[in-house]
DNA sequence: CACGTGTCCATTTTT
DNA sequence: TGGACACGTG
């Protein structure tokens, strides 16, 4: 027996050493679900599959980078020969090379969410509805869930029963919307990230020979967290595994959090009607934490009523007790806990020992702000990722477009952008002789000349030749650092930001700088066969926040949704912002109402901690600018009250139900407020009219870079004034100036037409 | 056409 | 709170 095996419990061996059949591991939290994976893999391999058989899908590619390096470590280099990847990277690569079955070139482009929900309001606003009724988001979440249950446009149009419910929430036009996407997508030689399944299951369903030459690449199939994958991507795995019925699933239903994305518990639920001879294997030992932690989250998730029967136990220390804090606020809310991350460093811990887990990324802020105020360094994972800032997403809509000429969402990024005076006026001439003539936009604006004269035109050729000269240099071969290096520079997008001497602009222009050195590093990472722009694009449309790369190493707290907290531990988490309607999530509730998922959010949260756990809620905190009173979560009174423990930090605990107003949970009321916007209006007091100021002759705005509070400064508009003060927000800075004239203004200072005297 | 200003509105989680 | 959009002015 090898040696790695020794180390394994009952179970863990089973499942490792079970090859050939349809298997399903039932992996509990902390059940050393990863181990499993991995040691099967090198199994499998050792017993004489080839890596090139393997297909192995995992739920971020980070986790598919992690394991491919652990399983490196026991069988050696032939690791790098196994397919290893999320869902969609592993099926945008097959339809890289197969999809020109179904119509589209290699070239084609992923649309990320954004692009997504600005083409729908462009169709919106098309076909003349209202923007109001039918909301992007409403929309494209429709479209999507229709995709996930490989719901066609055909066949959602043929349907009367979705034209019913359609009608009934007061959508009748959700058909139409769906086939105009669907068919502009396309055009466009452009997938959304449904589309990457979908077209996969339309591949294998139409083309056998393409499925048959799968079937027989991947003897074995494995899929981990399989609780999370919806049915589109259940079918790919089973179509996969039907020849050689060599499936290996690895979930816990109890940890499924993605049904809002489509994923379907039932897939784990249903899983052995599929396959009557399956062997299903239980991993019940959690070797993460201590018996107290395991044992409260068993007590919440037993108020689940769907869920496959298992015992999940420890044999670790007893532990301490898990803590509750209840904070006035929720500023006081990360001090409190802030100042629990300094003691506990006293105590020997590092920072990388904490996670502080939220429901929402909102939340993140005044944990923030509490931890820089006291100097913990902390990384935040998730928000707003890498790739959706502007100036990225400007650049790779220039690379983008460079690459498929057809891609109409990047090109009304960047058509005018940086300005080069073709306005909105413009764009909407070209879509329309797009459309009369029956051609690509691309074909109008490369032969502009043709269609229109004048300025506009000419700026219009110039945008032309500019790419013409791009796609010239893509054709040589040039490899995907050259060109895009090539294309910051001569786009006029570096140095624009270049010239913006802000705080942000300086921000943006290293960002910039990133990009194109993450851009190298994919060209000279040998692991990466294809270094074309094309294959660049594709593999960075499907990275996610998790996939960024992490300070792992750096000694620093971290700060994320529990979403994001999948798969990891740490030695002390905190799950914080427990309040009623907050987690669980009110949104969650009234769109989907599925407590259940809230409570696997919960466990899953729980189960995230090694040795100690911290639970914390605020009795007010603002939301959209409004204070609230909160309530606590009922989450708090369903663990069994044996494990927990009443903070000494905060106010004392008791846990009256409620400390608020009575049923005003959202508006206090306020003396003396108006109660109509008209009468507010109509009381309001007249206003001297202000003397327009006129500037200086030789007005010349300043570097507000340097701006300090106690600055006398003039505006062109408002006159003169002095910086009461400055207020650093999302990486900018905004001033509060008090103006002799106009009173105090708030002004963001990328846009203050301000002169310091 | 570019820019500044005012108004409205939405706020969950992510591949 | 702040982002997206509509409107008016230069």
């Amino acid at each position: 027996m090898k040696d790695y095996l020794a180390g394994l419990n009952e179970p863990q061996r089973e499942a490792v050493t079970h090859i050939d059949g349809p298997l399903m591991i039932i992996a509990g939290a902390g059940s050393g679900k990863t181990r499993v994976l991995t040691y099967r893999i090198a199994y499998l391999i050792e017993k004489g599959v080839d890596p090139f058989n393997i297909l192995a899908l995992t739920f971020t590619n980070k986790a598919a980078e992690e394991m491919r390096h652990r399983i490196e470590k026991v069988i050696g280099p032939e690791a790098k020969n196994l397919w290893m990847g999320t869902f969609h990277s592993v099926f945008s690569k097959i339809l890289r090379f197969d999809g020109h079955k179904l119509g589209y070139t290699s070239n084609f482009t992923i649309y990320d969410t954004d692009d997504s929900k600005s083409l729908l309001r462009s169709i919106i606003k098309e076909m003349g509805l209202d923007d109001k009724a039918y909301k992007p988001n409403y929309v494209l979440n429709r479209i999507s869930a229709a995709k996930n249950n490989l719901i066609s446009w055909q066949m959602y149009n043929e349907n009367p029963s979705f034209a019913a419910e359609d009608i009934a929430a007061q959508m009748p036009e959700l058909g139409r919307i769906y086939k105009t996407y669907a068919l502009r997508c396309f055009s466009a030689n452009a997938m959304d990230f449904d589309d990457l399944l979908f077209n996969t299951n339309v591949l294998f369903r139409d083309h056998l020979d393409v499925l048959n030459k799968y079937q027989h690449k991947f003897r074995h199939v494995m899929v981990d967290e399989f609780q999370d994958t919806n049915i589109s991507q259940y079918l790919i795995t089973r179509k996969l595994a039907a020849v050689s019925q060599n499936i290996c699933v690895v979930g816990d239903d109890a940890q499924s959090i993605y049904a809002f994305r489509g994923a379907n518990i039932q897939n784990i639920l249903n899983f052995k009607k599929d396959y009557p001879d399956l062997k299903v294997v239980k991993l019940e030992q959690n070797y993460r934490s201590t018996k107290n932690i395991v044992n409260a989250a068993n007590s919440v998730i037993a108020k689940n009523k769907a869920q496959l029967e298992k015992n999940i136990f420890s044999d670790n220390e007893e532990g301490e007790k898990i803590e509750v804090i209840r904070a006035m606020s929720d500023n006081e809310e990360g001090r409190l806990i802030a100042h629990e991350i300094f003691e506990g460093r006293l105590r020997g811990l590092k920072n990388s020992d904490f996670a502080i887990l939220y429901r929402t990324n909102a939340q993140s802020r005044a944990f923030e702000e509490a931890l820089r105020k006291i100097d913990i360094p902390y990384r935040i994972i998730g928000g707003l990722s890498f790739y959706q800032r502007k100036e990225i997403k400007d650049i790779l809509a220039y690379l983008r477009f460079t690459v498929n000429q057809q891609d109409e969402e990047a090109f009304k990024r960047i058509i005018n952008t940086p300005k080069r005076g073709i306005g909105d006026t413009s764009v909407a001439k070209i879509i329309v002789l797009a459309s009369e003539h029956q051609t690509s936009i691309w074909n109008i604006v490369s032969n502009i000349q043709f269609y229109m004269e004048g300025r506009t035109a000419n700026a219009v050729a110039g945008f032309a030749d500019l790419i013409k000269s791009y796609t010239v240099m893509m054709e040589e071969g040039k490899d995907a650092h050259t060109l895009a290096m090539h294309v910051a520079k001569t786009s006029g997008l570096l140095h624009e930001l270049y010239m913006d001497k802000t705080v942000e602009g300086v921000a943006r222009h290293e960002n910039v700088q990133e990009l194109l050195n993450s851009i190298r590093s994919f060209v000279d990472n040998d692991e990466n066969e294809d270094k074309s722009l094309s294959s660049f694009l594709q593999t960075v449309s499907l990275l996610t926040t998790a996939d960024e790369d992490d300070d792992g190493d750096a000694e620093k707290v971290t700060l994320m949704t529990i979403h994001g907290a999948k798969g990891l531990e740490f030695k002390h988490v905190f799950v914080v912002g427990l309040e009623e309607n907050l987690f669980p999530s009110q949104m969650m509730l009234k769109s989907r109402d599925d407590l259940e998922e809230e409570r696997r959010l919960f466990y899953v949260a729980i189960t995230r901690a090694e040795k100690q756990l911290t639970l914390s809620y605020a009795q007010q905190r603002y939301t959209w600018g409004k204070l609230t009173y909160c309530e606590p979560s009922r989450f708090l009174e369903e663990i069994d009250s044996r494990y927990l423990r009443f903070g000494d930090k905060g106010i004392p605990q008791t846990f009256e139900p409620s400390f608020a107003p009575k049923k005003q949970a959202t508006r206090p009321v306020v003396i003396g407020e108006p109660v109509k916007r008209a009468s507010a209006n109509a009381l309001k007091p007249v206003q001297p009219p202000v003397q327009a100021h006129v500037p200086s002759a030789d007005f010349e705005p300043s570097d507000t870079s340097k701006l300090k509070v106690g600055d006398k400064v003039e505006h062109q508009k408002f006159g003169f004034g002095e910086v009461k003060k400055l207020e650093a927000f999302s990486g900018s800075t905004k001033a509060h100036i008090l103006f002799e004239r106009e009173g105090e203004k708030t002004l963001l200072l990328s846009f203050a037409k301000l002169r310091i005297l």
